[in-house]
DNA sequence: CTTGACTCTGGACTCCACTCCAGAGTGTAT
DNA sequence: ATACACTCTGGAGTGGAGTCCAGAGTCAAG
């Protein structure tokens, strides 16, 4: 399963990593596929070995993938990111770009958090009002004669 | 173009809506095969006839998807604020379960403000650094000053 | 040396969210 | 009456993000 090499890294292989991300195999080879992940070395038989940083890149991509960025916007962003050694200014404005644009999802974000935050309060005072009383629920009962304002 | 009927409202068709709204007329007729949109009133020719509601309607859609929320969400979303004046349970459960999702995105995206703005950081100091020095940048690769801001 | 669990590659397939198109009808302007 | 812009439906095609699979190779255990 896992091995040592050499005294130095305790390496594993795909199946390991799949279990350690909860991802497919097949996904973490399509991420190497379309470069999110650094091609793997391989053991004598061709076998991917991975270490544990690649479980740490693998949850980023997906935390990013969560918050909506294509993987094409995660690529060029951990490329980026990583590279921000050598910075210039062709790098400096792609993140002030990214910043901007993540700015502007956290204050959409917020206003339709608060308008949740609204119905909910309005459906607690229904509730409240209509105590024992049935109600048909439309998210339940899929569809009723026509309502819709 | 436009047309009043009955001196009641203003109505146009699904040319005009995609204009204003800067969607297909495609994707129209798509979300309303996917009930994103209800089914728009027609003329007696069977052109389908909208208000301004409709313009409302899907810039509501789009900026849910701009959020990252699937068509099938998005449906429920609205299925769910529409039907609020009849409340219960569970519509109140669906919402309280969106809103801890969306409380949970916006703490991602500070998260990631949150590090883009130390990598900006390092990067201008970096680059105040290395005034005037060429840099190997991994964006441009190999066009170097060619073009770009 | 065989068995069984694991991995390899390449290609086909799926689901989503559209987009593109053909062939036909609508509506108005001349 | 005809031209022209617009719309209709249904179906095929596209790109993103994977999933599924066959046929072959790897490797530890018995």
């Amino acid at each position: 399963m896992s091995s040592i090499q050499n005294g130095l890294q305790a390496t594993f292989q795909i199946g390991e990593l799949a279990k350690r991300t909860a991802l497919s195999i097949d996904a973490i080879r399509f991420y190497e596929r379309r470069k999110l992940l650094p091609p793997a070395p391989r053991s004598a038989g061709r076998f991917r070995l991975y270490t544990p940083d690649a479980i740490e890149h693998l949850r980023f991509v997906r935390r990013m993938q969560g918050l909506g960025f294509s993987l094409q916007e995660i690529k060029e962003l951990m490329g980026v990111r990583a590279d921000r050694a050598h910075a210039c200014s062709a790098v400096r404005q792609f993140l002030k770009t990214k910043l901007a644009d993540v700015a502007v999802r956290i204050r959409e974000l917020q206003q339709l958090e608060s308008e949740l935050k609204t119905d909910l309060l309005k459906c607690n005072r229904a509730l409240k009002q209509q105590r024992g009383k049935t109600c048909t629920c439309p998210v339940l009962e899929g569809e009723e004669r026509a309502s819709n304002a």
